[in-house]
DNA sequence: GTGGCTCATGCCGCCAGGGTATCGGTGCCA
DNA sequence: TGGCACCGATACCCTGGCGGCATGAGCCAC
């Protein structure tokens, strides 16, 4: 009978959060099988049934509802713990944190508001694929970015949540039309980029990182808005993630889903070897928002 | 940057509370480097030095000060939850308990008193050697025994906590004049020995478990005020836990320790397969109180 | 009945974490 | 002052737990 773990704790509040072992295990970057596994090993070793599942619902019994909360309580007092040992032992300047034009405004307040007790980060916004340059120049402790990066092997990356990439096209171009797209249905269609990072998040978007193959041409943006004014003005089309075009509608932009594309995933880097506690503490203010977030995507 | 694990928190707390990082890792049952290592990725990951450490002393830092405190208060939440899960789903008969004469009457309070929020337990005290078949028999749920036993197969066992044994003699025993025996002292001395178990527990001892080499020969004793009276009376040599030889003073009898006696286990057994959510909680109770045992032994 | 959704199971591979052996530093004592 | 005992750190290896993939099995909807 071996020892309850706080990654237990963190799976059962998950899996009783929403009540589906599936869409839990994919919030916690996970498999559903590890889930499950990891979930009957908890009852074993608790001698307690905390799910009632069938195929088709899964329910919490009792002792599950009493635990759940318990559960919740310790996981907050770990993170008390966490915490507290970093801001007693990090009284230095505040944090230095670098995002990109059009990130997203919500999380990063969510972040800081988990980061409470710290003073309040300074956050500076630069160009898109210049935050690693910050970084790198020691201009900036954290960055908020999108992997992937040119350079992955100087800084660690804490890969915050992955979500599908969609086409954004003018709400009048033909593909419009339809629900849903496929890769070739792009074919031949001039494509919008960003200036920067040598076109490294659209070879990744398209799946051709290893690959010599050519990438089809297209105008560049500097940021989000210019992205969209290049696809209203020149009928080209862009890549986003499907967070973006949710939080950026647009009366003459249509968003489409298209088949293989690559997802994309919201990062936070830092310099490997950090060794300030107000980092480590930044990052598990993001990853707890990440973990409670019910419904921060779909 | 992985997460804080309850692991973790206990072997800091562990270290934090002797400020020595050997016998902590006695205390956890693991080796020394293990600790270390542990500890100092518990530092990593927390950006923060939690103990000073020289070769002569380890000390706490104030962040490791504050980081105590709250790891203490983080595992007690665990705890709670582990108990009251298990006290939620168990309204059950109390939990029959076996023990037998001669136990540590101490650490069976300390268990019971960690297992409050249970129905008390109900304790039967056996022979020597009869818990397993009072566990096979159904009339017991757990039982305290030392190991080995028969038949392990069929228990699962919970190691709470290892002593050395020591050897018994009359007062004035030529050898009882030494401090320190070898095993050689002993031959062709009698050796006193428990009636039942088919003398595993001797064989053990001396560390002849597989093999079919003889043992000494000697009496018979059913509990261990008879095994004390035994030697007294035919002059014969026991051997017995050392903490059993502190709680049992007697002054017709001395306790030397001898090189190359194999140590003793207490240990606490129930059936394979128990999904009785109150023997978990009775052996987490137990756990607990070990863990927690500052000076429970040497 | 059939297809899709969901949880369970079998099997495999990896690495975190533990063990052993050893080193290096330090205070104590002869 | 040299030897010794104690203690934490380091190097190296190895095992078991945990996660991934593929697949099975039950259940509802249409």
């Amino acid at each position: 009978m071996s020892h309850l773990e706080v990654r237990d704790l963190r799976y059962f509040v998950a899996v009783a959060e929403d009540l589906n072992f599936t869409r839990a295990a994919r919030r916690l970057n996970l498999a559903q099988p590890a889930l499950s596994r990891a979930i009957r090993q908890l009852e074993d070793r608790l001698g307690v049934t905390l799910l009632e599942r069938t195929t088709r619902a899964v329910a919490l019994t009792p002792a599950g509802a009493v635990f759940l909360a318990d559960a919740r309580a310790a996981l907050a007092a770990v993170r008390v713990a966490e915490t507290r040992v970093a801001a007693a032992a990090a009284p230095t300047r505040p944090l230095r944190v670098v995002v990109k034009p059009g990130s997203d405004g919500a999380l990063l307040r969510a972040v800081h508001a988990a980061y409470a007790g710290f003073p309040p980060p300074e956050v500076s916004v630069v160009g898109c694929g210049e935050q690693a340059q910050r970084l790198r120049a020691g201009d900036a402790d954290v960055a908020f970015l999108r992997r992937p990066v040119d350079d992955d092997a100087e800084f660690e990356f804490e890969d915050l949540l992955t979500e599908p990439r969609v086409a954004a096209l003018p709400a009048d171009h033909r593909l419009a039309a339809r629900v849903r797209l496929v890769r070739a249905d792009l074919d031949g269609e001039p494509i919008a980029r960003w200036a920067a990072g040598d076109a490294t998040s659209l070879r990744h978007t398209l799946g051709l990182d290893g690959t010599t193959r050519p990438l089809p041409t297209g105008p560049e943006a500097a940021d989000l808005s210019q992205l969209l004014e290049l696809v209203a003005l020149t009928r080209a089309v862009a890549f986003v993630p499907a967070s973006t075009a949710v939080h950026t509608p647009r009366p003459d932009i249509a968003y489409r889903p298209v088949d293989g594309l690559l997802p994309s995933t919201v990062s936070l880097a830092y310099p490997v070897g950090t060794k300030n506690p107000a980092v480590a503490a930044y990052v598990r203010a993001a990853w707890s928002v990440v973990d409670d977030r019910a419904a921060l995507l779909a």
